[in-house]
DNA sequence: GTAAATGCAAAGGTTTTGCACGTTA
DNA sequence: TAACGTGCAAAACCTTTGCATTTAC
């Protein structure tokens, strides 16, 4: 018995509207654990509501990129990918890319060693730099099992 | 007293052609430390060898890129950028990247905890998942001096 | 001499912008 | 109802492709 969803509240207390694009965003990429375009994002919403455009997911994304409920990520084939970062049943994680055939796998296992190593990274590097660090991205690349 | 530049025995052994525009751009890569994307290149190179062609820069950065030579990044501008990662006075790093202005700084301080932390985790990710690993990129994401 | 490399122009693909119309709070 | 959000069309970019010409070996 699902309430309503948890970024009602967020949306709210921020100023924005929730409106029937955002929702229907929202809703698409918490249930996917797909590395989704915005063109993928504009077709899976379009099935379910078809009055949505393009620019709207390209804004709406950006929107959400801006208040830290999505990754932006550039694996190298020339179009952003969108990852949900919040909310429950959400693990960070990296990925592993296929340099030959652009396959995406999220990998899980680094994160608590990477924990300690990278919270005193990340202090000593923004006192360093005067860099007030958000996060960070890991990408390892190779050749996937097809294609090697 | 320079010889030759050491990539002329790598493109005579790799079975490439060493033209003008390549050379242009090699000698060009290895003297600045910037992350240049390709317009940058193109107009550099220009300056000094005025008939190259942008279509040239694109096909050069990717021989170079597969060669193993350069490296090709994607900080979420929405262009690529290049940097050379072989020969003498290259060392590896990461980067900051300030979300707001798009200002890029090299930092090298994490490379030996680094060493010893991806080893492990290159080695083991490739046998689950079966991946051959070729290497890793870091980005730090967050807002610079100025920005803050 | 011959295959490889180049440059131009055009095409392709992704993302952004301007503006009139709808919608949310 | 007033500000915010949307959709469409067009524009702006970055990158790739086709093809005739030039160049390196």
């Amino acid at each position: 018995m699902p309430g309503p969803p948890w970024w009602q509240e967020r949306f709210r207390d921020w100023g924005y509207r929730l409106t029937i694009p955002r929702q229907a965003i929202l809703s698409l990429l918490s249930k996917t654990n797909k590395h989704l375009s915005a063109i993928d994002i504009y077709l899976a919403v379009h099935r379910v509501y078809p009055g949505i455009g393009l620019t709207t997911v390209y804004r709406t994304l950006d929107l959400l990129v801006k208040g830290g409920l999505v990754l932006k990520f550039d694996f190298g084939d020339g179009k952003s990918r969108y990852e949900l970062c919040k909310g429950p049943d959400i693990k960070p994680h990296h990925h592993l890319v296929c340099t030959n055939c652009g396959r995406i796998i999220d990998c899980r296992e680094f994160i608590d060693k990477e924990k300690e190593v990278f919270e005193n990274v990340q202090s000593s590097l923004s006192t360093k730099y005067n860099f007030d660090i958000k996060g960070h991205q890991i990408h390892f690349y190779g050749l996937c099992e097809k294609c090697n």
